[in-house]
DNA sequence: TAGATTGTTAATCGATTAACAATC
DNA sequence: TAGATTGTTAATCGATTAACAATC
């Protein structure tokens, strides 16, 4: 993986959503895209575009003929790492970890829940799409054995904060936190999912609608 | 509400954050804050905490007193629309439709979901959560009585443009996106959430500080 | 060839940070 | 009073857009 330049969070946040839309050229038989195409379906601007896939792709594209498709993906799955496969561990198998555990997708993005932890005895020892669910109890016991890095946490927010100091003793590396709280700490990589602001978002630009 | 400034997205899904840990300050009975609890707490700076509460706040801070956190609680709650309800419908009650309709916290953020569509047999009629799920087949007769603005699509990706599609023209507004596909249209508001971009940036950083 | 599309370089825009006078 | 903290104004920074020569 040659990372050339430095990439910011919102151009890496646009990979995933050029994947997707060249996963469906490619499967519709098109062989080869333009910065337009992708301008006009994604709203993000040609130049942008361009900028993007110049900073990650190992060729260039050719005027007139654009970039080949197949080539492309490739050169983005390879940059967001969909062709190594992360491990990662579920906390949390309440109704938001289950469907987690039920969905399938991830392993497109190259990451693969081991096992998943909760407290509810009810839960324990179940397993749910092949993977089991262990008490809670357990994280300091077996997250060191496994080869784990990311914790996907999917608990209630109040419990949220503890769980992950012990998560990072056990070492864990990289939160993606899906409880509704903003978690921070010094050494630890975390990624807060906020529903709340995505929602913001989503009722302001409603608000500014109704209002005109 | 009184919206002074225009204010940018990235302000607005700042909001939600600084509430959640205002929140937390009131619970445990604390009546002033300053910038720099908040900077320190959740990783943003002193000046822009003082500026995104400048921007909607309806009093100034004082110098040494701060701010009052219920005030401010206040003043955010309103600006995000938590005090009115905003009704909401669910499009596919699948896992993750189903973890939406058994969480509890929408209503803190003033967001109410009144029903839920699929198309599996299985689940049609049944109450979750006090909410039916109705045949997808209804969509277009049930939608236009209901007073709803915003649905959350929780589909598969492939069927979640044509349902948009339906959706649009039964009179919705804005779209929740959580199907893992972008969708783009003309004339109604939509807020893609998109776990690849999400996850894409944590494993960026998680590779950035494994290579170190 | 002519024109569409590319990558690059320069200009613009907006958001964040720094500096600082005002004030509790 | 002195010092901590505020809001405001100016400077910086980074990301996006515009312009354009190169080229398929």
């Amino acid at each position: 993986m040659s990372k050339l330049k430095s990439v910011s969070i919102h151009q890496l946040e646009r990979y995933p959503v050029y994947l997707k839309y060249l996963n469906n050229l490619n499967r519709d038989g098109v062989r080869n895209v333009f910065s337009w195409m992708l301008s006009e379906e994604l709203g993000i601007s040609e130049e942008q575009v361009r900028k993007d896939f110049q900073a990650i792709s190992t060729i260039s594209g050719q005027p007139k003929k654009g970039r080949v498709v197949i080539q492309l993906i490739d050169d983005i799955e390879t940059f967001l790492g969909y062709r190594d496969v992360t491990n990662a561990i579920l906390i949390g198998a309440g109704h938001l970890g289950q469907a987690f555990l039920n969905y399938n997708g991830f392993s497109d993005l190259g990451l693969n829940i081991l096992a998943a932890f909760d407290i509810d005895e009810k839960i324990i020892g179940r397993t749910i799409n092949k993977k089991v669910v262990f008490s809670m109890d357990r994280i300091e016991n077996l997250i060191p054995r496994l080869s784990v890095h990311i914790a996907i946490i999917a608990t209630p927010a109040e419990v949220a904060d503890s769980i992950v100091q012990r998560l990072i003793g056990s070492g864990i590396e990289a939160i993606w936190n899906f409880a509704p709280i903003h978690l921070s700490y010094p050494d630890v990589i975390v990624e807060n999912v906020n529903l709340a602001s995505s929602l913001a978002v989503l009722s302001h630009k409603l608000y500014i609608k109704e209002r005109k």
